[in-house]
DNA sequence: GGACCCCACTTGACAGTGTCAAGACGCTCG
DNA sequence: CGAGCGTCTTGACACTGTCAAGTGGGGTCC
């Protein structure tokens, strides 16, 4: 197979080499890496702690002293995607607050591409984020600060959207929207879409855009 | 703890005992059993293949004369959650038809309920019915076909309502609605709502409620 | 009636897992 | 130099899913 030109993230040979060499990465982010690659291939069944310690080139128990057991691994690149997750939104509200009235409608477009993109960048990570019997959440308060950020950006858009009103059964419904998008085309039956990504986001895209049309009728 | 009366199930004692002595429940019966009651004790992970033997009076191997592997008794497992929804489903559908135009509303209502109660009354079973890494649905055609029934009963759904137009974006809008309220009602941070089943209820049932309404605001 | 066979189940084994316990190695600090 | 400590290794244990081979009993055919 050829190897595509943009596999190779031009943009770095711009970067000057660091005046001190570049630190090599910690095991502990090594390991993180390791199961990021092994969540991606195979989900959380082939993530074990022996392969993640094998591909980081260690033995099999070296990963313990960076956490205290597998669920902490999976809860640390769980607090990272919530963080990752919350960005996109909050750059999705930025561009509304910009836009002023007439944005209205393109926050919301905006914050749900956002949202179903995440899920279609990362979609071992969002599976991961949403299986609180994987992760176990609850151990890890950091997780669980991590997602209440991301949901309050969401509750921001809500008031944004709606002139600074906000009903929990509102919101529920924007992210119910958003998620059930996201969790039917990562797992749920919308393989007629995926012969390519883009095929499927335009469907998405669509599904949306009849949305955000019946929620917000008068907007511009 | 004193137990309570409606635990006993009392319409039994009206049943006339069979006059044939109902048959011990066959081995495979018992395995499903025990498979689910594991399942809605620990989720996935709890449910190991020799747990279940145990739970079922055998050795550790019985089980694979009645299923070739683990992922055999998951996938039986869906295929029962599938037509278990698309019943429920059914009953919304039909309900609509009797009452012709102006049940339309109700009929998404009934259908949402019974999507989202679906989801509440099986949390286990729901959550696997959307892993597909988890029951590998892929290698058992029972389980994509009953999948594919229980969608069919959304896309009549939505012709029902829409008078015979049906659109894949539209139907998605339908299904992300529903499909996201259950899995952030049983996964996502929804825990304020979660006092009494009850009040989770009363909040899904006001999303609804708006989805409902801006969804088709002109009819009765 | 007896030999046969098939079927449901048991017994035993193997590789792989998560994790505990203890040892070894090198770095820093007194 | 020697003590202490943090990082990693080695070894073990109980548990898992699944393969392979045995066992026993009920039904069939000669």
């Amino acid at each position: 197979m050829p190897e595509h030109a943009l596999d190779h993230a031009p943009e770095q040979a711009f970067v000057p080499a660091p005046v001190v060499p570049a630190a090599p990465p910690t095991l502990r982010e090594r390991v993180l890496q390791a199961s990021r690659e092994l969540l991606a291939e195979g989900g959380p069944a082939t993530l074990s702690m022996r392969e993640v310690a094998r591909r980081s080139g260690v033995t099999h128990q070296a990963p313990y002293h960076h956490f205290p057991d597998k669920a902490a691994i999976l809860a640390e690149l769980v607090i990272q995607g919530f963080e990752e997750l919350q960005v996109r939104l909050a750059r999705a509200n930025d561009l509304a607050s910009q836009r002023g009235e007439r944005g209205k409608r393109e926050a919301l477009r905006a914050a749900a591409e956002a949202y179903v993109g995440f899920a279609l960048d990362h979609p071992a990570v969002f599976r991961l984020m949403f299986r609180p019997e994987l992760c176990e959440m609850t151990r890890f308060p950091r997780a669980v600060e991590a997602a209440e950020r991301a949901r309050a950006e969401l509750q921001r858009l809500v008031r944004t959207v709606h002139d600074g009103a906000y009903d929990e059964a509102l919101a529920s419904l924007y992210w119910a929207h958003v998620h059930g998008l996201a969790c039917l085309a990562l797992d749920g039956p919308l393989e007629h879409c995926v012969p390519t990504r883009e095929t499927l986001q335009e469907h998405l895209r669509e599904a949306t855009e009849h949305f955000v049309r019946v929620m917000l009728p008068g907007v511009g």
